[in-house]
DNA sequence: GCCGGAAAACTGAATACTCATTCAGTAGGC
DNA sequence: GCCTACTGAATGAGTATTCAGTTTTCCGGC
């Protein structure tokens, strides 16, 4: 089998583990569901994966990896303005997870559990994501338009908190919403504040 | 044994299941674990919750319930101004987290992945919160000090969500600074945005 | 006070599972 | 006929829950 149809199994494998864990939970499904999902015998996973919190892994990477290369993507475009790339960081993360909500559901709900096992690896990746929301925070000061005395990473801290909970909502609300949807109105609190100016 | 007595010893295989799910998570902890640091046998466990389970439904509803408690004494407080309100709600969650370590990482942690079994639960308490939060920029809105076409429910999810970031954040991070300290930068952001005005 | 026995609390070993993982064997391309 | 990919039943470890038996508490009568 050559390396490109080794690649093809391995992403049927993760795309049905995405699917039963996103219904089912993590310690909810079994090797045996997501085998069977992905029309493999059990011991075929173990050729592709070390072990079941292998395969879990591997779905955060490749998500995550997508997720950098897009939103590196708009930070390190040249000539853009500093508000120009945050408003397309909201868009970015809003789009692509309420584009899928397996994963979405993944994201939001199984990862957090499994960032207790996963710390470490998990943690980077995230660091990874926020330092790039940061660094446009840093372009906005030195731009002028964002306040100089903001602490660039606990600002984007903050503008992940907003979009991670809109996620979280939109994945546990039943209403049928694009998650798209609430990129304006983030971008406008976010920009704005609360407060009448 | 008296109702009270009933109590204590309930509270006592409580305090005992969130000291040791937050060390190990609520898969990685067995029943007997609990026990063991309760200082009780297995089958006592069963005398006073139905399943581990329902142990961790009754840690959450009781965290819940002083979290709802304090908020709603703030809330509900007459002659206070919205933006004083908002800034002690954000106080509030803060320095309740981050005065248990061991209820935040399970707050943080556990709860989100458990929120996939228990969802209609955990939901409507947290609904409650929400609505709480909510009413509060209503307020403000009617004072004027608020933007008057903010929707508040979206706000208050916005605000939620920056708080919780700042938990999780502070769970995952190893330094020891005091959770209580984001108050300020947060209720900063919040109410003046990150535009330069 | 103090006894006795009934009820309430408690115990922890035994049960009855569930699953991740392995590996001896099969299939089929080259 | 060799090599790679695959199969799926068997294994074995782990653990939530039960329950027959034990201990403690309670309380009315003396």
């Amino acid at each position: 089998m050559s390396g490109e149809r080794k690649e093809a199994r391995r992403e049927q494998i993760l795309d049905a583990a995405v699917l039963e864990i996103a219904r089912r939970g993590y310690y909810g499904t079994t090797v045996s569901t997501i085998a069977r999902r992905a029309g493999v015998a059990d011991g075929t996973i173990y050729l592709y994966f070390k072990s079941k919190e292998d395969l879990l892994v591997s779905i955060f990477e490749r998500a995550m990896q997508r997720f950098n290369e897009e939103a590196a993507c708009i930070v390190e475009e040249d000539g853009a303005g500093a508000e120009d790339k945050l408003r397309r960081l909201v868009a970015l993360h809003l789009s692509l997870l309420g584009e899928d909500r397996d994963l979405a559901v993944i994201f939001q709900v199984e990862f957090r559990h499994t960032l207790h096992i996963l710390e470490r690896l998990s943690r980077s990746r995230m660091r990874d994501y926020l330092a790039l929301i940061a660094r446009v925070v840093e372009q906005g000061k030195q731009e002028g338009v964002f306040k100089h005395d903001l602490d660039a990473l606990f600002a984007a801290k903050v503008v992940f908190g907003i979009l991670d909970e809109m996620a979280t909502d939109w994945v546990l609300s039943s209403k049928n919403t694009r998650l798209a949807s609430r990129s304006d109105p983030v971008n406008d609190l976010l920009l704005g504040g609360l407060r009448v100016t």
